[in-house]
RNA sequence: GUGACCGUAGCUCAGUUGGUAAGAGCGAUGGACUGUGGAUCCAUAGGUCGGGGGUUCAAAUCCCCUCGGUCACCCCA
């Protein structure tokens, strides 16, 4: 074979497209009901809306964007995340004029240049929600909390929320410098990425893994203790309207997210049953960004939740999704010159509105019969001399084996009821 | 970007110390059953052994490079 999909690409086939399809629905249907509207933004974006959103020292923006010059030398960018598409998207079209608070969600796919390994891929997609213009605790918890009720829904049950508050810029500062004085007299005990971090960002290193590192930030000052009495109060808010909803979750005083547009509430979905990739959905409060981009002053929260890895979840746990549907009625023909009269019925049926399908291959009967099988067909329609004559075909239920001849003109009616109507 | 393991038919895999082993099962197609599927039996098709180079009389097997996969680090959804 010559050519083949790109490493950390793969092609979505059929049966995975129907279980994708269903885990949209519901999400579609279930943002709907709390007042989330769809919205697709391009996928490709300027490179200085991610760099200047995310962050320039992020791993995001430092090396796993995919970026190119377009034919008159412009810096583009394939998005690696959704917040700030939309941002911008809310900002250029005004949307506060057309609902505000504006309630969106989306499904679309990101790239990030990464090494591929268990639930993490280049591309890879992304089912995610974004309230721009609301101020309050309540709209975190009602982001947090259909977040929740989303893998309810989805009949997931091994899986935590995890809730925490990073502080606003204000307060943020001040615990920084707090945290770097803790972390000097063990500076030359830290690893080699903590050490970076402690200039850049030291409160990622409570993120950090390295054993050594993660018992010197344990006995480390917590940002919940040292936040301001604003972003105390809201946090307080956010676990009351939490618990109002009836949404479980704990609070993680070591969740830090990795973009640095995220203040006050940040909340993520762990799961156990997935290695190393744990997170399948993740987000947060990030009132700094609209007006960062260009924008007046406007709060806003978001969450996404990683496609690939919730189907991972899924199949952990064995949650049967309905994958590619049977059909209604597969036509069978005996000999060429029947192949007419076949399609009659064929586009007939389909007009009425069944499933229907027929072979093109020029199969025998039996060979009609074993697609009929493959296809899961509830009913098989034999079109033959004998019954021909008579104006009638031979109707075969695939579960039972009954077969019965049917007038052709009652054909369709028969099979709507008993397909439909039983 | 780093490390470990792994690439043989559409899928899952077997291939001995390098020596007629290019193989099995499942799947596909056809037949046994000339008008009937899900069972059985038979047959057929399908492979540059991931790619390239090297060692050798001889390479799927050994060596090097490369591409890809998997998992972990890192990062994150």
């Amino acid at each position: 074979m010559k050519y083949k999909a790109i490493k950390g690409t793969r092609d979505i086939l059929p049966e995975e497209m129907f279980k994708r399809r269903y885990i949209e629905n519901i999400a579609r249907e279930l943002f709907e009901r709390w007042g989330y509207l769809p919205i697709l933004t391009p996928v490709f974006e300027q490179t200085e809306l991610f760099v200047r959103s995310i962050g320039e020292t992020t791993d995001i923006v430092q090396k796993e964007m995919y970026t190119f010059l377009d034919r008159k030398g412009r810096s583009l960018t394939l998005r690696p995340e959704g917040t700030a598409p939309v941002v911008r998207a809310y900002l250029e079209n005004n949307l506060k004029d057309f609902r505000n608070p504006t309630k969106l969600y989306y499904f679309m796919p990101m790239f990030r240049y990464e090494r591929p390994q268990k639930g993490r891929l280049r591309e890879f997609h992304q089912i995610g929600l974004e309230v721009l213009g609301a101020r309050g605790p309540d709209i975190d918890a009602e982001v947090i909390s259909i977040l929740a009720t989303y893998f309810e829904m989805l009949r997931i049950s091994t899986y935590e929320v995890k809730v925490n508050t990073i502080g606003c810029r204000k307060c943020r500062a001040s615990y920084t410098k707090k945290l770097r004085r803790y972390l000097k007299d063990s500076f030359e005990k830290l690893c080699v990425d903590c050490q970076f971090r402690y200039e850049a960002n030291p409160m990622r290193a409570f993120d950090c893994k390295n054993r050594t590192c993660h018992s010197i930030l344990n006995k480390a000052p917590q940002i919940t203790d040292y936040v301001c009495d604003e972003c105390q109060r809201h946090f307080e808010g956010v676990k009351h309207f939490l618990n109002i909803s009836g949404t479980r979750f704990t609070v993680d005083k070591r969740l830090v997210r990795g973009f640095d547009y995220y203040e006050k509430t940040t909340f993520e979905v762990v799961s156990p049953l997935l290695g190393a990739q744990s997170a399948i959905g993740a987000g947060g409060r990030y009132d700094p960004l609209i007006a960062d981009c260009g924008g007046e002053e406007t709060p806003g929260i978001g969450f996404a939740i990683g496609v690939e890895r919730l189907l991972l979840q899924l199949e952990e746990e064995n949650v049967s999704l309905n994958s590619i549907p049977p059909v209604d009625v597969y036509v069978c023909y005996l000999g060429e010159d029947l192949l007419d009269k076949a399609l009659e019925i064929v586009f007939n049926l389909r007009e009425r509105g069944l499933s229907v399908d027929i072979d093109y291959a020029h199969r025998s009967l039996k060979g009609q019969f074993k697609v009929a099988d493959r296809l899961k067909a509830k009913y098989v329609v034999v079109v033959a001399p004998e019954e021909e004559k008579m104006e009638s075909v031979k109707v075969r239920d695939m579960n039972s084996g009954e077969e019965q001849i049917v007038k052709k003109e009652e054909l369709a009616k028969t099979l709507m009821e008993i397909i439909h109507g039983g």
